[in-house]
DNA sequence: TCGTAAGCGAGACGGTACGTCTGGTCTTGAA
DNA sequence: TTCAAGACCAGACGTACCGTCTCGCTTACGA
């Protein structure tokens, strides 16, 4: 078992373990990343400084640990039964994640974050998320047309544009998103055919 | 004329000006963005705190206005007469640049802090080195295929997939920059055609 | 009796206790009064802190407990036959005592902690190990002189001078036990005679 | 001149300074002095806490500066003229000041801390109000009667008594200052006819 | 040539978060 | 019921940096 053996000692409290976790969703929200702070997080929680401490290092881990699995449903999208839809499908739901969901702004955030921090860069590397739930995606409509040598080359070029529009700030509502499902359609194809 | 009318007082230093514009350079590299403070800055420039503030708000400016001018030339590149070339020329200064050079690491660090801080946002779109350096290649290489309806579709399409790889910490000798850039070409050509 | 009743469950442990009393004496000396927490006894002894805290409610009382029956034993002087040798008998022991002695280490910080503090205050008050000690002497040579009104007076005059002098920090070697000794014999003498 | 060079800089604040000592003053009354932090001091001071440490590393040391002046001026008794008279206006002072004086708390305060704190006993020593205060009266009395070998033996047997009995809570009402007095100086005017 | 005015390095100011420590309490399972 | 273990909330510790302020000193211009 995962689970450490009890040798003595009051258990861990599930109770603040979540006052914890909701208060960093509050917060992040609220007063943004950079401003949330650990001491800021403990009292939000009504909890003892040492012990947040005890279980998270830094305030990211605690956010991915709050954000992650929000982060995983909304990038689930059922299948269609059409190529075309499932990615354009995917892509609505991406956008929404990057640019309007809790979920998405901490996900920004922690991305943000590794570019100066190789532990969050680590924490991120453990659990692709973006990464993960674009190859469901890709594999899903490899079935039906083909899947190129390396499937990363396609999630970057059905993530990337979306991505990249969101994080250098630009509006999305200027992106076309059939579009860019037409275009990564037509690599797969193009895969089959070549 | 720009320049304020001088109406008595001593004029500003240029030496200083310098000092920290390279003292950020220099820190940057040394201890990276968020151990990088105003303070730190100002002694490793020998320069006082409040010269500082009186010339920049924000670190993110100083650091903006100490590398826009290297960024801009590193993603400069030269005709080749190909329009396959041009792209895959381009695609791999920018994988340098932001994987492997100093002013990379700076834009890096801007685009993480704009996630955060409203300000450092607008900075970023005031001047928008990415987007640009991407459209005067798309541009040129459309004049020999075609331009499709907004330009920007397809400079999403040029940067993402990289700018995606690197931000989100994987290891570019698994991009094909030749394989991205006639990915992109065959779009162009599909307007062409279409 | 004083044990409480044993209404089941199980008793108290000597172990623990003595335990508890050796670490509080053996910490004193390695770390100070003031370095010397709850929670270090209780580690250095190998107990729960919740025990600890059972039995005593300061460490001031743990160690006013470990410590009180060598305090006695160091101020308790053998009769000489001559009232100068035994109130100069008595003097060297207090210099020892308090200078030298992890017992006096302890009624030092004891005292000090008295200053601050109530409680500590009353423990002392209810243990007079200085004052019975002197009282001591002064009865037994007052036998064979005579003894003036309040006997505290005379304590005060045999103790308070030595126990000015190692409080301020000042070196004993420079304070004569016999000279002090006649002064106070002769007090006593004087009051004899008037 | 004492006064340090000004190379640069600001200049430190007076009125700071001066908020620090008054807010240590009225602490130690109000809430004692293990009770009395250096972030209490700092807010109550309405001082910035790097402010406190910049100028001062303990609170002993800030109370010590506090405190010496005032110390001085209620042990500084006036001549009468008359030996006795002399001494017994000394340790009428003297037991005002330990007991019932705000300046004598911190001293006791100081004492107590010392004997766990070697920079405190340090602190003590170099500025020695009570040593030197007897020291003054002693040799004025001993203008006219006789100065025993090492003053300081008098001095011991002057402040001794007194000192013990408020060191170890006994009340002072008990303790008559005349009888003490004229101990001190029967031992001074033996030293004259010895 | 001298006064006015702004920039300069230095560093103290009041604040506030950092991560660590201890205090005293509470909650387990085993003895 | 006591015990060892150890998590709980609370809050002080001393340090670092924040952005502002106040010094004495340049260094320019214009009267």
């Amino acid at each position: 078992m995962d689970t450490p053996v009890n040798r003595g000692g009051r258990p861990r409290s599930e109770q603040a373990r979540d006052a914890v976790l909701h208060a960093v969703d509050d917060l992040l929200l609220e007063v943004g990343y950079s401003a949330m702070t650990m001491k800021g997080i403990a009292e939000r929680a009504g909890v003892g400084r040492q012990t947040v401490y005890r279980w998270w290092s830094t305030k990211a881990e605690i956010l991915f640990e709050a954000t992650v699995a929000d982060a995983e449903e909304e990038l689930a999208v059922p299948p269609t039964g059409s190529s075309l839809d499932d990615l354009v499908g995917y892509l609505d739901s991406l956008k929404h994640f990057l640019e309007g969901s809790a979920a998405g702004a901490a996900y920004r955030a922690l991305i943000a974050a590794a570019q100066q921090d190789r532990a969050v860069a680590a924490l991120l590397a453990s659990k692709d998320v973006l990464g993960d739930s674009a190859r469901v995606v890709v594999e899903r409509v490899a079935e039906h047309e083909a899947l190129p040598s390396p499937p990363e080359h396609v999630t970057a070029l059905l993530v990337g544009p979306m991505f990249f529009w969101v994080m250098s700030g630009r509006d999305t509502v200027h992106l076309d998103t059939g579009e860019l499902a037409a275009t990564v359609l037509s690599e797969l194809r193009a895969a089959k055919v070549g």
